[in-house]
RNA sequence: GGGCGCUUAGCUCAGUUGGUUAGAGCGUCUGGUUUACACCCAGAAGGUCAUAGGUUCGACUCCUAUAGCGCCCACCA
């Protein structure tokens, strides 16, 4: 055994010897993924474990589930082309990509983006590996492989034929450089100033940032109570305007809902064809929509002059004319925006009319209540997707995350599922003239062609817990897996997936994708800035692995971070927990190697006071632990095994061992529990310690290894942990007293120690005193000793003397004594106060009252023993 | 505009339903080749828990307000 825990070495061994990769032996590759293993995964890893990595992804990104989402770049698209943005080819239809697009050939990109998809899944598989985590590999799934495309089809054509998806021409969000919609909740907002004009517009000045898409504008809304325009109301103006003719017919409409007296004129027009509020409006008051600019951000001819011009130069352009026709009334250049943007390529969102496939969210379809138990026979998507978390069926960690969630399912609108992103699942829909067909497979005959637009890439991985378990078919893996109990993710994307996942389930199976989501927070380098490709401030996990193991990357993500929260990550901290790692290895080392030079002694039975001390510390520590993750405190979880490794078992136990009453069967016992409870955190050491402890009893088998073992549970046995807590506590006051009085490490002293209780517990343990004291003469009394010149404490009834002729300063430590009386006469004070209010006593639990006065007892016996010293 | 979170030792963070003389790691200081470990050991210093009120016998913990930082959603005439 190295001295030093190798990581790497140890890794790499590991890797194939653990089973990470779980194979089973005489079957082919193809043959592995099919293999069901009904095994029940250890407790510890029900609820520390679930994720899926979507890879590229039929969206071209990686969600996976780790917390890295600031380093998306390395978790799957790495330098590689955003199948998102790249046009599908091949295409006739004329959304499609202008002709520059064509230059690049079909097969090419394909090609690009297959090897690019390949290789994401190499990385991420690679880093899920490294990172330890403790996967089903044989379930491995991803959203492209046959049996969930299979899947993709069936909900679509369900939802189609219960009415649900439906096609039709609305205003959605456009990318001009994607040549696609995009979903609400993939439009992103950044701040822009840009100029706002005030346009004189017949009787009234409206403001805009965005005169270019005011060509058609026919219609003023004013407030129906707005006294300024109360006249106009109903009638009809000739106006001059930007359009070819040089004017067009207003009429005015008053819309109290939709007109705001307060802002600016109180008077507006509206775009229908471009803004989300106006086509609401025009559809409302029955408005005709009609388009300004194409899908490539270009000027339609309704723009005349401007026609097939860029909208950014017509805003300049028209700015011009507009000054020249004088309808320009002022601009204000100071005008500070949210511009939406396209959260794949920043491209300023182009809202715009196109005819595009929807699901209705809000018609009611009949539903099996039996496990959603909503009392309805029928029920929308956004009724049910909002059931499952009200009813308590979904529990999501923490708790606050819920507000998010019901605020987006209340304003859930339709969602447009069509991309025209050629990466993705084909809409399953053929149409041959004005046929439309929709299967899950293509009809018979010839001539129908595929609706080429593809699905939004949350349709698919909303279907992710049941569409990888087999669904439609009725597997058993589903009857089994299915709700699955955890869902970790990140809160950012608790909307996109989260809430798609439920929507999808409650649909397709009428019961809940999961009981519980613990959502984790973000990633953040050292200053608290999210981490990002373009600040270089992003940590690679396989870098920090090859320095510290992948262990201390672990254990610095687990420990000091709490649900929901955002957590900082940085190279000192992991370095502090491959300390940690090491401190381990080596303990573990030192115990092996006693057990090897005892090889007949492996039985476990406590002994000495200090075998019962640390056997109870253990039962608290397995049942703390335990307590701590059941209810989702994995940080607490890790910091006391972290403690209890290092300051209970290393600095007091295995100290202890050196000495006299050395038991290699407790020793054994400890640390096969250490290395059980930590598994979860540090699985590569733990588990080549495992199999040290194993080749040390010359077993070395690779089928028993320590993530098979069962997580430990208390034990009813009663350890008394206070006696040698005794021992330490006197241990400790000498070394503190020598420390004051400034005695050098490698002097010995000579310790008197008076007790009337504990002389026995003392002589039995006057070897480790001695030895971990520094101790020259002990001296063990029952009967008062009184000392010149001497340091004194005591612990509990034991009096600690340390005789220090000619080195200790009686000034100082008489100083140091009067200020610990003066402390504790403070605290007896407050104490005394405390128990002689009768409101106190009253109203308090008794519990607590009782705690106070043995505190008061506690102190004030300390405070007379303090002053008998000092006499 | 609506909502949420954070503010605790020099730094990074814990603190479970209100009851500890408020904790950890790192850093700092003092000392150390004690036969597993200097990626270590021993000892120590360091906080009026952002501010101001309130509830309570009792507040880091609950309520209200204020300030600073951050996030999400909405809007954009």
């Amino acid at each position: 055994m190295e001295s030093s825990y190798d990581s790497k070495k140890v890794r790499r061994r590991d890797l194939q010897k653990m089973g990470r990769i779980r194979s089973i032996p005489g079957r082919s590759e193809s043959e592995q993924k099919t293999v069901h293993d009904f095994n029940a995964p250890a407790k510890r890893y029900r609820n520390l474990a679930f994720g899926a990595c979507d890879y590229a992804g039929d969206s071209g990104r990686a969600h996976s589930s780790s917390p890295y989402e600031g380093i998306r770049g390395t978790l799957g698209a790495r330098n590689g082309p955003c199948g998102h943005c790249h046009p599908k080819q091949g295409r006739k239809s004329d959304r499609r990509r202008g002709p520059e697009s064509t230059t690049i050939g079909a097969r090419r990109i394909f090609g690009t983006c297959k090897e690019f998809v390949a290789e994401s899944q190499d990385t991420i598989r690679n880093q899920v590996r490294k990172m330890g985590s403790s996967c089903d590999w044989s379930r491995e799934r991803y959203t492209f492989d046959d049996d969930l495309s299979k899947a993709v089809n069936e909900v679509f054509v369900r939802m189609y034929n219960d009415g649900l998806i439906y096609r039709g021409h609305r205003i959605v969000n456009w990318c001009t450089r994607c040549n696609s919609t995009l979903s609400d909740d993939e439009v992103e907002y950044v701040e822009r100033q840009d100029p706002f004009y005030y346009i004189k517009y017949g009787p009234v000045t409206i403001g805009t940032a965005r005169p270019e898409t005011k060509f058609a504008d026919k219609v003023i809304i004013v407030h129906p109570d707005d006294e300024r325009y109360k006249e106009l109301i109903g009638k009809e103006f000739d106006v001059p305007w930007i359009n070819s003719e040089g004017s067009i017919k207003a009429k005015v409409v008053a819309d109290a809902d939709a007109a705001n007296m307060e802002m600016g004129s109180g008077a507006m027009t509206i775009t229908p064809a471009h803004s989300f509020v106006d086509f609401e409006l025009a559809k409302k008051h029955g408005f005709e929509i009609k388009p300004i600019i194409d899908t490539n951000g270009k000027m339609l001819p309704i723009a005349g002059e401007f026609a097939g011009m860029d909208v950014k130069d017509c805003r300049k352009k028209l700015a011009e004319k507009m000054q020249q026709m004088g309808i320009m009334e002022r601009i204000d250049e100071n005008y500070v925006h949210n511009l939406s943007v396209c959260y794949r390529c920043n491209t300023p969102i182009e809202p715009l009319v196109s005819e595009q496939w929807f699901v209705d969210v809000n018609k009611r379809f009949k539903i099996n209540d039996s496990k959603l138990k909503t009392g309805k026979s029928e029920a929308s998507l956004k009724e049910l997707t909002e059931h499952a978390v009200q009813s308590g069926s979904i529990e999501i960690i923490p708790d606050r995350f819920k507000k998010g969630y019901f605020n987006w399912t209340e304003n859930l609108r339709d969602w447009c599922i069509s991309r025209q992103i050629w990466w993705g699942h084909r809409i399953p829909v053929w149409y041959k003239n004005e046929e439309i067909y929709v299967g899950t497979e293509a009809p018979e005959g010839d001539g129908w062609i595929q609706d080429e637009d593809t699905l939004d890439t949350w349709f698919s991985s909303g279907l992710w817990t049941f569409s990888t378990l087999g669904w439609p078919e009725k597997t058993q893996e589903l009857d089994y897996f299915h709700p699955t109990s955890v869902l970790e993710t990140g809160y950012d994307i608790l909307t996109f997936w989260v809430l798609r996942m439920v929507m999808m389930s409650t649909y397709s199976l009428n019961d809940i994708p999961f009981e519980k989501v613990y959502l984790h927070g973000l990633i953040r380098d050292k200053e608290g800035r999210k981490m990002s490709k373009s600040l270089g401030n992003g940590i690679d996990p396989i870098d920090m692995i090859e320095q510290f193991g992948a262990d201390a990357l672990r254990m610095s993500m687990l420990i000091g971070n709490t649900p929901g929260n955002d957590m900082r990550l940085y190279e000192e901290k992991i370095k502090g927990y491959r300390n940690f790692t090491n401190k381990l290895w080596n303990a573990s080392r030192f115990v092996i190697g006693i057990l090897e030079n005892n090889p007949n002694e492996g039985v476990m039975e406590a002994k000495s006071d200090a075998d019962h001390w640390i056997l109870g510390k253990l039962n608290d520590v397995i049942q703390k632990t335990d307590d701590a993750l059941e209810n989702f405190r994995i940080s607490e979880a890790g910091e006391l095994l972290y403690d209890f490794m290092w300051n209970d078992f290393c600095d007091w136990y295995l100290e202890l061992s050196k000495g006299d009453k050395q038991n290699p069967g407790v020793l054994k016992h400890v640390l096969t529990n250490i290395i059980v409870l930590l598994h979860p955190f540090t699985p590569f050491v733990t588990e080549q310690i495992w199999s040290e402890m194993n080749s040390a009893e010359g077993a070395n088998d690779h089928s028993h290894l320590l993530i098979r073992e069962p997580y430990p549970t208390p034990t009813n046995d009663h350890h008394n942990t206070e006696s040698t807590q005794i021992i330490i506590d006197v241990i400790r006051k000498i070394r503190h007293l020598r420390s004051e009085n400034k005695i050098e490490p490698a002097k010995k002293v000579d310790v008197a120690l008076q007790s009337e209780k504990h002389t026995d517990l003392l002589e039995r343990n006057a070897e480790d005193i001695r030895r971990l004291a520094r101790v020259e003469n002990l001296t063990i009394e029952t009967k008062k000793i009184s000392m010149e010149n001497a340091a004194s404490d005591w612990v509990s009834d034991v009096e600690i003397f340390v005789p220090l002729d000619g080195l200790v300063d009686p000034e100082k430590e008489k100083a140091r004594v009067e200020k610990e009386v003066q402390n504790l006469q403070q605290y007896i004070a407050g104490l005394k106060a405390k128990l002689g209010n009768a409101q106190f006593v009253a109203n308090a639990p008794e519990t607590v009252v009782a705690g106070e006065k043995a505190k008061l007892a506690d102190a004030e016996a300390k405070l007379e023993k303090l002053k008998s010293h000092t006499d």
